[in-house]
DNA sequence: TGATTTTTTGCAGTATTTTGCGAGAAAAGC
DNA sequence: GCTTTTCTCGCAAAATACTGCAAAAAATCA
């Protein structure tokens, strides 16, 4: 077998499977180790693949895996928060919740809306004090090292005392059947507490987060009443979720 | 499977749920935990992931982080800072103010100190929530969009609960005569409610600061404890204060 | 065609990296 | 206090990479 064809076989199977194994290249071809070893190494330095220990990856795969410079998923994060932002009305009171898709809501929210935030985040309320005509209001408590938010009983009565008209949730898990699922015992607690403080719930989600499940139940999808994604509306993936009655955006 | 393919694998479960445990991890990959441990390291080291006990966060939690190049005063305001930590012992309930010596003084904390804070302050509670082993409680409110505190009758209400052994404090204004001093009304409902809460209180203020009175009165010398300056507590711009009662350091 | 040169390939030995495991230390929970 | 979990360290086995080399294959040229 000719170097050119089974490099040309090799570049092909790396940009099909993302990936290849020195091993496997090495039985495929009927060639050792060491030549496919060597070919790798040529088409690294040709710059067609990226060779790593053991075999190759596609430059592709690569470029996936090394785009988290800043936010993870960044434009996926700007449309959800867009389409959540467009949502927003004067006057409203909202309970917000941490992350960073709900910390990029708090960054593009028009500079002339006014509607007064409660929420648990640090983080959140710090973006959202930037905002020249909403007021923000924290709800206190013991603050969680991990998610950086308020947790524990004081945090669930205080939000027994207020009836939010839309609660804008960021969600861990989200899966058709099991509903809304999160890890932190803490953080289910006062989720559970704002879902059932407020008139409406919208859940956001990047689509890599649907059918995801977590070991903690927070809700089921009929406490719902929103769900916002990168995706369109009409997109498959979501059919289950329309059919749980979720309004879709 | 390649090491960079599981480390991708890796991150991209982080960054989708936030945290991700080494155990899960583990089993999941199907590698040994001290293998997942060793490449939530290698991530971590990278700047990619934050690696806890147990597992390892995104990254986007911690986005506002201390800069310390942009603190006015920035040496006058370690040496309080050094000062005031001398004096925090294990088991204290700490009630401390914003501001950017209180910044400094969250940020030099020693590591092995327990101590709960109570804090109305945003920065300050990010800052303290670096600390591994002290409690952080926010005492909620209305936020103030100049000072990034929570202020309003909710705090004052709060604050009544409570009786923490000290407060830190910094101030705007310090005289002999005029005692504390502020400018914002609401900052000085809310300085007055700390005071009146604590059995010691604390306030430090950089030298500059010293004998500059406000337009609001906060309290008089009478109600405080201990003052905190860059200088020799026998330096004579202090005699004033010494005479007052308090105790300089 | 046949001799010569160049390239490619496989192999053996050695170096390096990765991985899992066990023991003890440190941390967290109780 | 104790127990459990997690971390750290060293180590050894396995996998992978590198080196030099010689044989095989291909290319070149008279």
């Amino acid at each position: 077998m000719l170097k050119e064809e089974r490099q040309s076989l090799i570049l092909r199977e790396v940009n099909i499977h993302n990936k290849v194994l020195l091993s496997d290249l090495s039985l495929k071809l009927d060639v050792s180790e060491d030549t496919v070893r060597r070919d790798l190494q040529e088409l690294s330095e040709a710059g067609k693949i990226i060779k790593v220990r053991g075999g190759a990856l596609s430059k592709s795969y690569q470029m996936y895996s090394y785009r988290e410079n800043d936010i993870y998923a960044y434009q996926e994060k700007t449309v959800i928060a867009g389409k959540v932002v467009s949502l927003l009305r004067d006057g409203m009171l909202v309970l917000i919740s941490g992350g960073s898709t709900n910390l990029e809501i708090a960054r593009i929210l028009p500079p002339d809306l006014r509607v007064t935030f409660l929420t648990i985040s640090l983080s959140t309320a710090m973006q959202l004090l930037d905002h020249p005509n909403s007021d923000v209001i924290f709800i206190g408590g013991q603050l969680s090292k991990t998610a950086r938010i308020s947790v524990g009983g004081e945090v669930v009565h205080a939000l027994q005392q207020v009836r939010p008209d839309l609660c804008i949730m960021g969600t861990n898990g989200l899966d058709a059947v099991a509903g809304i699922t999160d890890s932190d015992w803490e953080v289910v607690t006062v989720k559970k507490a704002m879902i059932r403080a407020s008139q409406k719930v919208l859940v956001h989600a990047i689509a890599e987060k649907l059918n995801s499940v977590q070991k903690i139940k927070v809700c089921g999808l009929d406490e719902l009443d929103i769900l916002v994604t990168e995706l369109s509306p009409e997109n498959d993936v979501l059919v289950p979720y329309r059919q749980a009655g979720l309004e879709l955006i």
